[in-house]
RNA sequence: GGCCCCUUCGUCUAGCGGUCUAGGACACCGCCCUUUCACGGCGGCGACACGGGUUCGAGUCCCGUAGGGGUCACCA
């Protein structure tokens, strides 16, 4: 929909800037989620910018898992990478020449110097001043007042980077929506450098000078931006800009911990229980169904993980959306559609939220029970296919997944989750050895009743599960136990697991053959 | 270390001076249902960091202490 009668000056305009590192990260898409649902929420616009100034990566290479993450999250982008917009380019470091301007003009406004000092006097200066235990104030000695002074610098064969000639005094005053106001000395800043030696920019004269021209109305980014907010407010009001309305968001904590979030420390989390048994859990589907695993993208911090193991991207949306926000404290679910009309970032929590797997697991088993069977069926066909528990067009093992799908119900909460229930697929399946040995081994009767019940099975017409119900009945009646005596040990011989849906569905499923073999070679062993 | 931010159950949070013997969710523990597991139902465990104020009254306001975190680059 397009607000043509709406003035672009009055548009909300957000924006996400993500570096090009080859992965989208857990907490860059809670900051993402929130500037998406803010600018949706007032009917304006999301912009993506990707902030490559690093040179020497493959940007497009790096960049394509983080598109490919957002648009499997279902968070469109009105302007940027791939889809373009009014404002290209959309690459940082596309824009270079834009901000060369800006740092000559502020240089020309004298809001910046060029500095002629060299790397380690510059370092020497500061490294005293922290010796001696107090702030740190460059007296500007190798700062260049006019050009004469700046070719006698050239002279003695110095180079100069840009640095920008903060105020000393006063204070910074920075209104938050999440924080309220926050003030800074401007004393305590320094004299930033916004243009390298080469003539390159840095981060934060870009960022000001590029949303500024793509009009970003709200800056709503992670809180460690906060510190850095001075410095851009100090270039953006230099250069007359008008000041966005900034909103810093907690970060995204470790799971059990109160650090931010990071794939880097990844080890540590492997430390925590609920992490590990999400990664663990992740493995397992991977592994078995040729996902690659390198620990860059396939760990819990990175979103391609749960792409590739099968969750649901509105329930990582629910889950994240709850970690630093809330509409009141009671409701918990929320459909993308509901979200974007309830979302505020008034109701947005200043402490930072610790990741916990376990009630994202929580929120997508249930988003996985209530889609339509249908739906969970196509969900989890590509991972029996990729597993080679089905294949692909064949119409016997695809009535089969249906069936499995519809029986597991509930207890499928991650759409690899099938793998759990290969037994029902293929030959070669896990016999878990303490259910064995409870169920099978240790009953003294299991055995014989076993090989009793094949008698019947093998020669039953019907292998539906309601027949096998009236079968297995029967049989307990005749032989006069309980069903808990034979049922067990029937499931252990027949699935080689302790768990799992239904009995007689089960049977029904893995077929008259394979059932009747199975329990063969158990009782006769 | 300087500056800045933050602090309610294990975790995510509700609470915007009296309705708080602090509510919900996840997790955990019982019980029920049941052929197992899961679901579901019922119940339980479990928190206002501490110390001063202000006030008739403080989880809620102020100050301090402690703790946690962020940031201090010619990174983004």
């Amino acid at each position: 929909m397009k607000h043509n009668l709406i003035s672009l000056t009055n548009m909300i305009r957000t924006r996400f800037a993500p570096s090009p590192t080859g992965y989208l990260h857990i907490g860059g898409v809670r900051t993402a989620l929130f500037n998406w649902l803010f600018a949706k929420q007032a009917g304006g616009q999301f912009i993506l910018r990707i902030d490559d100034t690093d040179a020497g990566r493959n940007v497009t290479e790096a960049i394509q898992p983080i598109l490919d993450g957002f648009r499997w999250l279902g968070m469109n982008w009105d302007e940027g990478p791939e889809v373009g917009g009014p404002h290209e380019p959309y690459f940082q470091s596309g824009r270079d020449e834009l901000h060369k301007q800006a740092a000559a003009k502020l240089v020309e406004s004298g809001h910046a110097y060029r500095d002629y000092a060299k790397p380690d006097e510059f370092n020497a200066l500061r490294q005293a001043a922290e010796k001696a235990k107090v702030p740190f104030v460059y007296d500007r000695r190798w700062m260049a007042c006019d050009d004469a002074a700046a070719a006698a610098f050239e002279a003695e064969g110095r180079t100069a980077v840009v640095r920008l000639k903060m105020p000393r005094e006063g204070q910074c005053v920075i209104s938050d929506l999440v924080r309220g106001e926050v003030r800074i000395d401007w004393a305590s800043e320094q004299d930033h450098v916004i243009q390298r030696a080469d003539g390159s920019c840095l981060y934060h004269l870009a960022s000001v000078v590029d949303d500024n021209d793509f009009e970003i109305s709200h800056v709503i980014r992670s809180e460690e931006h906060l510190s850095n907010t001075p410095r851009q407010i100090f270039i953006l009001e230099s250069l007359g800009y008008e000041r966005p309305v900034y909103a810093h968001l907690p970060y995204v904590a470790e799971p059990g911990g109160h650090s931010k979030l990071s794939k880097r420390k990844l080890a540590k989390y492997q430390k925590n229980k609920d992490f590990a048994n999400l990664m663990e859990r992740g493995s397992k589907i991977a592994e078995r169904c040729g996902i690659a695993t390198e620990a860059d993208t396939f760990n819990p911090v990175i979103v391609d993980f749960y792409r590739e193991i099968g969750f649901t991207p509105d329930a990582i949306l629910n889950y994240l959306l709850l970690l630093g926000w809330s509409l009141d404290g009671e409701r918990e679910k929320f459909s993308v559609v509901e979200m974007t009309k309830l979302f505020s970032l008034e109701r947005v929590t200043k402490a930072p939220a610790s990741f916990d797997p376990q009630k994202l697991l929580a929120f997508q088993g249930d988003a996985f029970a209530a889609l339509p069977l249908e739906e969970r069926i196509a969900k989890t066909k590509p991972f029996a296919i990729a597993s080679g528990l089905i294949q692909d067009g064949d119409a016997e093992s695809e009535g089969k997944l249906e069936d499995v799908v519809e029986a597991a119900g509930d207890r499928l909460k991650i759409a690899g989750d099938i793998l759990d229930f290969d037994y029902c697929f293929v030959d070669e399946y896990a016999v878990n050895a303490k259910a064995y040995a409870k169920r099978i081994t240790k009953p003294e009767s299991a055995k014989a009743l076993l090989g009793k019940l094949r008698v019947p099975m093998e020669q039953a017409e019907a292998f539906d599960a309601a027949s096998l119900e009236k079968l297995v009945k029967q049989f307990c009646e005749d032989e006069g136990i309980q069903i808990g005596e034979i049922i067990h040990a029937l499931r252990v011989a027949t699935t080689g697991s302790p768990a799992g849906f239904g009995m007689f569905e089960t049977l029904a499923v893995i077929g008259k053959d394979k059932a009747v073999a199975r329990i063969d070679a158990v009782s006769l062993r």
